[in-house]
DNA sequence: TCACTCAACTTGTTATAACAAGTTGAGTTT
DNA sequence: AAACTCAACTTGTTATAACAAGTTGAGTGA
């Protein structure tokens, strides 16, 4: 065998796991009891338990053990018409709350100002939020909002989610630019996110343009990939 | 201190990295450098090396090195009208080419006979092929298309990519419904597209319908979070 | 000059060892 | 019955050690 002792270990219980002998939530065995079972060291046992977890089908808790990771994903839909997020989480049966982490005028960083269309260092609205789904951390939304609207409605914004109060306000949204891509939890993003470190993320960057196609919303959405999709549906052009 | 050796030595490295201190490619210090300037046993420099692969910020190639991983992302875009995945990379100025590894058909399995709307086990083609972006791996493809279709184009289809082959050749596609989540590199994946273990994938699944709305092909595109993204503009209803 | 060998590097695998720190339940004490 | 203690589990951190395997370049030999 030229396959190292710990990927036939983490293959072979990632096998049973999708094989339903291990259901989602249940235990896996003990470094111990895998140190005994493959007659190998701690190292080798650890490593395959680290496979796991780094393919995210487990998780590790101190003092307690691995268990199977419960993949239950939302789906949030960016297909047109726009939909909100909280609706979409609703509409799923799933209670959607936030917590407020940042709420704050910031000088516009560079890139920012030139996607706001407004002067470089200009003054904005940056608040940051914390998803929660059924009470779980799901998600960090980090987002910019141009000062005029953010002033106006700073006490909704703490309380609502920003694409709904501001549709609902007399700002309709006419068109969302956006771009998901992936990337992996830091050790700050592990810890709000609770997932170990390099988990894998969905980031939804998005830009909202008001009817006048002025930007007055520019942020991102980072969420834990095993909790969050996205839906769309493409049609070709007419013809 | 609270916070493990393992995680300063590799925040350090992360924040060195971010300040341009490692440019994209470079080498970062062997596992023998961190151990003499940090003090620390091989063990810890391991970790605090294993902690930046998984968090896709470096890449280690035995006998060679770890190095700060080039981020060189391709988009495609989701919106309507319709773009095709290789039109979209050339427009980029990214050689795009496919190596066939399967073309064959096979009873179709449940899951993929109900999205079809077709007999469970009846026969489907199916296609797995691997993407390149200027030569490096960049996605796999894993696709079912209708017996009649697949039969009609096969020789066709095992040169050029499916949605283009359907719409050059009388069968125009009017909608494409799809999901887009995102996972982690088994051991499998992480070999064909040379990719760390756990390393984070973007999943596109996608039902393609003609315009009689029937279902013809339904897969899913595992890309490398590192070298793709998807871009997509969503409207409000109007009014 | 060219080709080969090989030492000196690199990361990968695996073992043994010790202690830290979080969890849990049995058992004791109040 | 309630609260406390603590042993026995769990994973996390860190050290030392040895060998395997891939890469590279210096140096030797033809």
């Amino acid at each position: 065998m030229s396959t190292p002792l710990h990927i036939s270990i983490s293959e072979q219980l990632r096998h049973q796991i999708e094989a339903g002998e291990y259901m989602s939530g249940d235990r896996l065995p003990s470094e111990h009891q895998l140190m005994e079972t493959f007659s190998v060291s701690r190292i080798t046992a650890r490593q395959a338990m680290a496979n796991l977890v780094s393919q995210g089908l487990a998780i590790a808790y101190r003092g307690k053990g691995v268990f199977v990771t419960p993949q239950k994903k939302v789906t949030y839909s960016l297909s047109s018409p726009l939909v909100f997020l909280d609706h979409d989480m609703a509409r799923q049966g799933v209670a959607f709350t936030f917590e407020n982490l940042v709420f704050e005028t910031t000088p516009a960083p560079a890139a920012v100002a030139t996607v706001l269309g407004i002067p470089p260092k200009a003054s904005v609205y940056l608040q940051k939020k914390l998803l929660r789904m059924d009470g779980a951390a799901g998600a960090v939304d980090v987002s910019y909002l141009v000062a005029d609207l953010g002033e106006r409605f700073a006490s909704l914004l703490e309380q609502q989610m920003s694409f709904p109060t501001l549709a609902k306000n007399g700002i309709p949204l006419d068109r969302v630019d956006a771009v998901v891509e992936c990337t992996h939890a830091d050790y700050d993003l592990s810890g709000y996110l609770e997932v170990p470190l390099g988990h894998a993320l969905m980031v939804y960057r998005y830009t909202a343009y008001t009817r006048d196609q002025r930007p007055v919303l520019h942020g991102a959405t980072i969420s834990r990939a095993d909790r969050f999709c996205y839906s769309l549906s493409t049609r070709a052009e007419p013809g």
